[in-house]
DNA sequence: ATCTATTATCGCAAATATACGATAGGTTTA
DNA sequence: TAAACCTATCGTATATTTGCGATAATAGAT
């Protein structure tokens, strides 16, 4: 990518928003985080049952929720228990509201 | 990449919402689209004034919203007047509301 | 300490996305 | 017809995303 300048500077709120967006721009992603809400919680393993993709794959998924703010992941050894995180899923929700309209 | 499942079935729920999503995950097409809800419409030209990026690189941006459904032109010769699609918009607006609950 | 189970990370390949300048296209005006 | 105006598209360069298999990491069980 050339640029010409360094970084262009948005509001937070925007910035904020599109990064949301961003990680619910693919349809794995968003199927995840249905299954999320459904299961209130669930583990890796479960996840790559579900898809057909490699175990890999969904854990790359996972990390990009998780890096947004939108899922977290408390420890259950051996595996690792993946719930939404309510606070950011406030936070979105009520950005995609505002922005809505 | 590589893609060992030419393509995976997701609901068309789940697809629309992943499209609208990922047209909404850049700042800049965020920040077009709150500038469309202000000025309820704009030109191209308008557009490039306001962001610091090239006519071209403004220009794909409009295209990305367009092939979305977010956005629509109308000719108003020998500019191109842009307005938020409110069918879609209404759409994407409800099935991000349903989504987060 | 070793083995097992589970998940993350690395390294790679291919596809997409982002940005630019240059150019083409379409419409009005001169 | 030609010139001017506005916007889209092309070509290109670089960055990011998506996917896989292979490997590393972590914690409990043997």
């Amino acid at each position: 990518m050339k640029r010409s300048l360094e970084h262009i500077e948005y509001q937070e709120d925007t910035e904020t928003l599109a990064r949301f967006a961003k990680a619910l721009g693919h349809p794995t992603r968003i199927a995840i985080l249905k299954h999320l809400e459904n299961q209130s919680c669930c583990f890796t393993g479960d996840l790559v049952d579900v898809f057909p993709l490699a175990q890999s794959t969904v854990s790359q998924h996972l990390k990009e929720l998780k890096t947004a703010g939108l899922i977290q992941g408390e420890l259950k050894p051996p595996k690792i228990k993946y719930c939404i995180n309510q606070e950011n899923w406030r936070l979105a929700k009520s950005l995609f509201a505002n922005f809505f309209d």
